[in-house]
DNA sequence: CACTTGATTTCGGAG
DNA sequence: CTCCGAAGTCAAGTG
C-alpha cells in the first residue's frame, strides 16, 4: 500500500469522462495495482480511481505538462477494457509505503439473511395458524423468500425486505402470478402476498395494498429478542 | 485528513454489527470527522467505515483491552444515531497529518442526463415526423424521461438507460398503463412507449417487445457527433 | 461463465 | 426535509 499526498489533477476516461481540477488530494495505491483518490470529506467513495485488474505505471510528462508544472504523470490501466487514469502530479507533499499483508475480512451480522432465518422461525408473527413450508422456495422466476401457509391453509408468498421498495412488490408480483398458475399451490385457494420489510417506503405501500399484498413491518430486535428468549429456555 | 496505518481490530455497531479481526491496516480520518479502514485490497469500499456527521475521540483502553496489548482506542460515534466504530490499535506504523483544503469536486460528461439531453434534441432519429413535446414529464408516479408525439400525433413515452434491463422495462410499463388511463394523452391513439439505450440485454428486450414497447439501441457517439455537426453550423 | 440480488450502499434531483 | 432513481455502483451467491 502507497500513500501519496500531492496537488494534483485527474481524468478519468471510460464508461463516461470525468475530470478533477488541480487540487491537494490523498492518492491510495492498493497491492492489486488499483488506485484511489480521495478528498479530505464526501463520504467512503473516492472522487476517482481505477478498479482491479489493472497496473498503474509512472510515465514521463508530455511537453505541455512540463509547461504547466507537472512533475509526474501516473497511468492507471485497467486491464481488461479501454478504461483508463491520468494523474498528474504537481507537487508531491507525502510518499509513503507499507507491507499490510491480506486481511482477514469482515464478520457480519444482521443482514437480510438474518432477518429472513428469524421470521421463518417466526412465521406466527404473520398471524394464527401461518406454518412455515420452507426458505427460498424455487419458482422458474427465481426464489421466493419465505413459502407458508395460513390458518386456512392457502399458500403464502413472503418476500423479504431490509427496505422495502418498489421494486421489491414488482418482484413479489411475478412470483404470485407465476405461483397462481400452479395448481398445486392453489389447491386451498389463490395465493396470497405479503411484502415484509423493516421500513416500507409509502409509494411501495400504496402498489402493494392496489395489488392486494398486506405488508408487514419488521422489527429486527423484537424477532432477536423472541429469538433469544426462546433459545434461553432450551 | 490524518493517515495511520496500524495493526488494529475494529468493531461497527449499528444498522449491522460488524467486527475486524486484527490486521495491518490504513486508517483514514477526514475532516469532517469520517473515518475509513482500508486494506491493501478488494475495491474502493472501505472494509468498515464511519459516515459523516460525527465525531471521532481517543479514549483510554480498559483493563482488558490492555491485557491483550492495546496502545490506543479510537470511538468514533455518528451525531444523529447511536452507530458507532471502535479502533483498538495496537501498534501504530505510521501517523501523519495533511491540510488539503475544499476539493473543486469532479466533473462528469456521459451519464444518462447526457444521453436524455441528445436525444430530446435529437427526438427525429426515433422515426420521422416525431416531435419533442418535454422532457422529465411528471406523472403521479414518477417522471417518464421523455413525451413525444410520433409522425400520426399519438403520445409516445421514452424511457432513456445506459443499459437497458429487465426493470427498466417494468419502469417504463408502469408508466404506460397510468399514461393511458389519461384521456388528455390518449386523444391521438393510445400512448406507446419506446425503451432506449446503449446496450440493452436479450431478457429486457425480449419482455419489452412482448408488450409491445420498442426497443431502441443509442449510439452515444453519433448522438453527440450529429450534435457537434449541428452546432457547428451556427 | 453470466445473471440476480443485496448494500452500514452513496449520490443527486425533485417535490 | 423526504422520497426516489441512478451508479464507472461493488460483491456475493447461484445456475
Amino acid at each position: 500500500m502507497r500513500v501519496v499526498i500531492a496537488r494534483c489533477s485527474v481524468d478519468y476516461i471510460g464508461r463516461l469522462t470525468a475530470h478533477l481540477p488541480l487540487a491537494t488530494r490523498l492518492l491510495m495505491v492498493k497491492a492489486d495495482g488499483s488506485v484511489l483518490v480521495h478528498s479530505d470529506g464526501g463520504s467512503y467513495k473516492p472522487l476517482n480511481w481505477m478498479a482491479p485488474p489493472c497496473a498503474m505505471a509512472e510515465v514521463a510528462p508530455d511537453a505541455e505538462e512540463v509547461a504547466e508544472g507537472v512533475e509526474a504523470v501516473w497511468l492507471v490501466q485497467h486491464a481488461k477494457s479501454e478504461d483508463h487514469l491520468r494523474v498528474r502530479l504537481h507537487e508531491v507533499l507525502h510518499d509513503s509505503s507499507h507491507e499490510l499483508g491480506i486481511d482477514p475480512g469482515l464478520v457480519k451480522d444482521g443482514v437480510e439473511a438474518h432477518l429472513q432465518r428469524l421470521l421463518a422461525e417466526h412465521i406466527h408473527t404473520l398471524g394464527d395458524g401461518y406454518t412455515l413450508v420452507r426458505r427460498e422456495y424455487m419458482t422458474a422466476i427465481g426464489p421466493v423468500d419465505i413459502l407458508c401457509k395460513d390458518g386456512s391453509g392457502a399458500s403464502v408468498a413472503v418476500e423479504i425486505k431490509r427496505r422495502g421498495e418498489i421494486d421489491g412488490v414488482e418482484q413479489l408480483t411475478r412470483y404470485l402470478e407465476l405461483m397462481n398458475r400452479d395448481p398445486h399451490l392453489t389447491a386451498g385457494g389463490p395465493v396470497t402476498g405479503v411484502f415484509a420489510a423493516q421500513v416500507i417506503r409509502p409509494q411501495a405501500r400504496t402498489l402493494a395494498t392496489d395489488r392486494g399484498i398486506r405488508c408487514v413491518t419488521l422489527d429486527y430486535d423484537a424477532l432477536k429478542g423472541i429469538d433469544d428468549v426462546e433459545s434461553r429456555l432450551f
